[in-house]
DNA sequence: AGCACGCCGACT
DNA sequence: GTCGGCGTGCTC
């Protein structure tokens, strides 16, 4: 027997089979999709079987054994196997390295550890307590200590750290020990009685309902504070009753605390939880529930929709104009359509849910391609909040360069009133950029385009693209002046302001600086709950998921910086992030109120979100994209050729521009090359060429050629990316 | 990817 | 004469 084997190294290569004997004494363990330990070249490794034959033909090498299986409780299933293929496919990646983007790490094919399983040792007799008595007079003190411990039942071996004695017990056979396989988390069995659905919610879940065992895709649009994870909720009580299965992803697991507690306290140790911080050990455990159906309901980021759930009936992709649904790195999957392919491989629906829903997903939802549901209120009394646009220049004019009076005042009165206040400071404003005042110079990374972003608690200037870092000094390295000042806004400095205007008050930051300790976060969260914080500044990581009744006021401080980042969605974007954080406001029966600062107070962008207009706002949006050929109208390819040798990156991305304009579709449009937005990063020189395109059926063909063309040329590289977020 | 093989420069 | 630089090519 032969076993087909795809190999860990993951280059273009080696991206095929090679084939194995199987020897006797694994022919009846072995399967297809099993992790297999074969000899390479000069080296043993790791792989996956992906084919099974009795026979094969004469070949002029050498065919080596399979030396062993490395885990005989994990395979990779038909599903996973098939859905591997299809990442291949739409992201032009190699196979095996879509089998390890879809499996936790202690499962990846170049681990070699073979299993994470926590083992918990117990001790306990040996035999009867009676029968002890003549044997223990031979006994040690500590000994007989032991025995005494134990005749009260059994016992954890790390708890008596006594490892000599416990050992001379065990070879006297008076004691034994027994292993036990735990799982490292555990979630508490309370399970809160259902809810009673609002009307409206009834409504949709209805609609939602129809579509159950159809491959169909329900787009849910609820307004911010409509209720849509009760609805989820339903939905998912629904799958247990059947005993079928729920994958709902989530945009980021610590940005939406919330929505796990409310799952974990409404579906108790139900629910497995997937996310980047838990430790390859829980990570392991929680696939082998998914594994053994010990649960119904997985939560989790993007990778979790390649979780191998049994009986799968529904997925929910909470926030589904969330970018983090893409991965930025090989193999560039989106979650979405590994969602649509899991979704016919089990005759199931998907649903997206959104306050903001995507062009791509609203467009679809016009065309009728998918299902469209709509929550239109927010639960019981609670309103929408009235929006204010503030324009900035007049204010900075009175030297108001972070808060306007307005702003100032509200921000007071909410105070008063006793009720909570939250700041939105864009991540860009975070970048504060140091100039000098009298001969202009900046700091630039020598290595990378970009100019150095300061950091207070270091003193220092750093590059966030190579890590260079510089210490910051108050003389100007170019004219030798004392002129070097610090621009731009920081969380910090919005911060100092704050506890100058308002000593008495209890002020929080909340970006990647306070939370990134493990359990800050919660900690903070817990903390606005409990009312110990009266003001939260933060970045765009408060703008979701986010339920704080006292919460009336927002403060959106500098609006512009996302409007101005040069991209096709920063319109799109905007418009998401400055809803999402204004929805934040008014959950509850007290009122919500919200300020939007800005030097552009006619931007069309701001005027929807103040109107909360979403429908106005996808229509001007969708003009400007089929105006400029952008999606949803047209698809797009992104493609990098990228050497550290500026000469090379140049003629070889011409080759390629050249190379597509005669072989794509004739009705397909390809831009470039053009030095890429990051034009030079880590000293390596980037050229990028853009394909927009709406029916090819040439184009991939031609990508997968260009990609193989690559393989032999050297101290260049390509990096392809379909459909991409941003160009 | 990782290693063997191989063909040229500075050393005990 | 030989150690070792890293360019090239192969892996069931």
């Amino acid at each position: 027997m032969y076993a087909d084997v795809l190999i860990q190294y993951g280059t273009k290569e080696l991206d095929r089979t090679f084939t194995y004997r199987i020897p006797e004494n694994l022919r009846d363990i072995i399967d297809v999709g099993m992790k297999v330990y074969v000899p390479f070249a000069s080296n043993k490794i790791n792989g996956f079987v992906l084919k099974i034959h009795e026979h094969m033909d004469e070949v002029d090498y050498e065919i080596k054994d399979i030396i062993d299986v490395i885990n005989k409780d994990f395979k990779l299933n038909k599903e996973l196997l098939e859905l591997g293929h299809y990442i291949k496919e739409k992201t032009l990646c190699t196979l095996i390295s879509a089998y390890q983007t879809m499996l936790p790490s202690s499962l990846k094919v170049n681990n070699s550890k073979e299993s994470y399983s926590l083992i918990i040792k117990y001790l306990s007799l040996a035999c009867n307590p009676d029968e002890l008595d003549s044997k223990e007079l031979q006994l040690t003190k500590r000994q007989k200590e032991i025995i005494d411990i134990l005749k009260k039942g059994r016992v954890l071996k790390k708890d008596i750290k006594s490892p000599g004695p416990i050992k001379k017990l065990l070879e006297l056979n008076l004691i034994k020990e027994e292993s036990e396989m735990v799982y490292r988390l555990h979630n508490e069995e309370k399970k809160e009685s259902g809810y009673t659905l609002t009307e409206d919610q009834t409504r949709v879940y209805e609609e939602i309902k129809e579509e159950y065992h159809h491959d169909k895709t329900i787009l849910l649009h609820g307004v911010t504070g409509s209720g849509k994870t009760e609805v989820y909720m339903r939905l998912c009580e629904d799958m247990i009753k059947e005993n079928k299965s729920v994958i709902m992803l989530v945009p980021e697991i610590s940005l939406t605390t919330q929505i796990v507690r409310r799952f974990y306290n409404r579906f108790g140790d139900d629910v497995a939880i997937f996310h980047s911080s838990l430790s390859d050990g829980e990570k392991y455990d929680e696939y082998k529930k998914i594994m053994n159906k010990e649960i119904h309901i997985v939560v989790g980021t993007r990778s979790a929709i390649f979780t191998p759930v049994k009986d799968l009936d529904l997925i929910i992709i909470d926030e589904e104009h969330s970018s983090t649904y893409k991965q930025e790195n090989n193999p560039r999957y989106h979650a979405l359509d590994m969602a649509t392919f899991r979704s016919k491989y089990h005759k199931c629906p998907i649903l997206l849910g959104s306050a903001t829903p995507s062009l791509e997903s609203m467009a679809r939802a016009l065309k009728g391609v998918y299902k469209y549901v709509e929550l239109k209120k927010r639960i019981g009394t609670s309103t929408m909040p009235h929006i204010e646009i503030i324009d900035m220049v007049p204010e900075f004019k009175k030297r108001n360069m972070i808060l306007s009076d307005t702003l100032k005042e509200k921000i007071m009165q909410t105070l008063e009133r006793k009720e909570q206040v939250m700041l939105l400071l864009n991540r860009r404003g975070f970048s504060t950029i140091v100039t000098c005042q009298c001969c202009g110079f900046t700091y630039k990374c020598p290595h990378c385009d970009i100019s150095l972003t300061y950091h207070k608690t270091s003193n220092s200037l750093r590059c966030h693209y190579c890590g260079y870092t510089v210490i910051r000094s108050d003389t100007c390295p170019e004219c030798g002046e004392e002129g070097i000042r610090s621009y731009g806004l920081g969380t910090e400095k919005v911060e100092e302001l704050l506890h100058e205007l308002y000593p008495s008050y209890r002020i929080q930051r909340m970006d990647a600086d306070t939370t990134s300790r493990k359990g800050e976060h919660e900690r903070i969260i817990k903390d606005i709950e409990d009312e110990k914080i009266d003001i939260i500044i933060g970045t765009q990581m408060i703008s979701k998921g986010l339920d704080f009744p006292k919460v009336t006021l927002v403060g959106i401080i500098n609006a512009d910086e996302s409007l101005n980042i040069p991209d096709f969605r920063s319109g799109e974007n905007t418009f998401n992030l400055l809803s999402q954080v204004s929805g934040r406001a008014g959950r509850s029966k007290y009122p919500g109120e919200v300020i939007i600062q800005t030097f552009n107070p006619d931007n069309k962008t701001l005027l929807y979100v103040a109107k909360n207009d979403y429908m106005s706002n996808y229509l001007y949006e969708m003009n400007i994209r089929k105006l400029l050929k952008y999606p949803p109208y047209y698809y797009l390819v992104s493609i990098k050729v990228t050497s550290k040798n500026y000469e090379l990156a140049s003629k070889e991305s011409v080759k390629v521009a050249n190379y597509l304009r005669n072989h794509i579709d004739i009705s397909s449009i390809c831009l470039g090359p053009t030095t890429a937005a990051m034009f030079r990063i880590n000293n390596i020189y980037r050229f990028q060429i853009i394909i927009k395109y709406r029916h090819d059926d040439k184009l991939m063909n031609c990508l997968k050629d260009i990609d193989q063309e690559f393989l032999s040329k050297k101290n260049v590289n390509i990096e392809i990316d379909i459909d991409p977020l941003r160009i």
